[in-house]
DNA sequence: CCCATTTCAGCTATACTGATATGA
DNA sequence: CTCATATCAGTAGAGCTGAAATGG
């Protein structure tokens, strides 16, 4: 039994295709969204790390989440007001410079955002089924490492 | 020097979201589609893959085409639609059954792939540049294996 | 004046769904 | 009548751009 569901899966690709890392990084990243879809509700698969950074880092402006995890000003909007509909987060004008909006956290986000650990945890558990941990740490630190290269530090803390 | 531009990067992500396959598999990806939108036009990463599939597997139907590279049957009309107009694929009905196409590379096709071959590779290096040769090849191994897992054999030929 | 922040309106490319026409 | 094939129309989310409104 398979546990996630492919739509429109690759049968017998050529030789060029099947060694690019590229595309293997596409067709991961499809099978990933399939796995965290489930974890979250589909489309709003942000929403979890806009949580974990305001739980981690405390109330934010959202250009400073933005900033921080990668997302743009526009797609914040909508999140946050997705989120602040939800009571997960709250949203007030930050007194000390009132152009900013001090976005926090609320006590049913921190319960919603350990409620969705879990479910996250398994999702990565569904998508690196086929690897053992010791292979599941190699791909993680490797794809850090791509991923830091190329945005200069996005893997550890800069000072 | 840089040589892929990044537009938004995230800087700093809590730990939850540093960790996640899932994530690290997303961010990857764009950069990645970056480095091969500099290789093909911007849009058309498909194409490659579709000239390499006609060049190693000769003549296919759409169906046959789309059902080996994981592509939806509509969006390789768009697609052949415009290599047939570059002339890198002829479409021609199937005399065998007239409800196919059969779509075959053209020698201006051909050349095409060719050339493309040697933007690919540097737009590999490129998203590869932090690993070695020995890593390069370990990522692909691991995402291969965990593409074939939920595919269902995308990495290697089936009988 | 210039710059930062939030918000809105809209654009493009991707992955997909549903319906239709044609033919095996 | 059924199934397969190709085509078209349209949807939804992701990533992004430009401009306006407000304020430092």
């Amino acid at each position: 039994m398979r546990e996630i569901e492919v739509g429109t899966p690759p049968v017998n690709p050529p030789e060029r295709v099947r060694r690019l890392a590229s595309w293997l990084l596409n067709q991961a990243r499809v099978i990933g969204n399939r796995s965290t879809a489930a974890a979250f509700g589909p489309g709003n698969r942000t929403d979890y790390a806009v949580l974990a950074a305001l739980q981690e880092f405390g109330p934010s402006s959202q250009a400073a989440i933005g900033l921080r995890l990668g997302i743009d000003r526009s797609d914040l909007v909508a999140l946050l007001n997705r989120l602040g509909a939800a009571e997960l987060v709250r949203r007030a004008p930050d007194p000390s410079d009132r152009r900013r909006n001090t976005v926090t956290i609320t006590t049913a986000g921190r319960d919603h955002l350990e409620a969705m650990d879990a479910a996250v945890d398994h999702a990565q558990d569904q998508l690196l089924a086929p690897l053992d941990p010791a292979e599941r740490a190699t791909l993680v630190a490797l794809l850090q490492r791509v991923v830091a290269h190329h945005h200069g530090g996005g893997d550890a803390p800069r000072p």
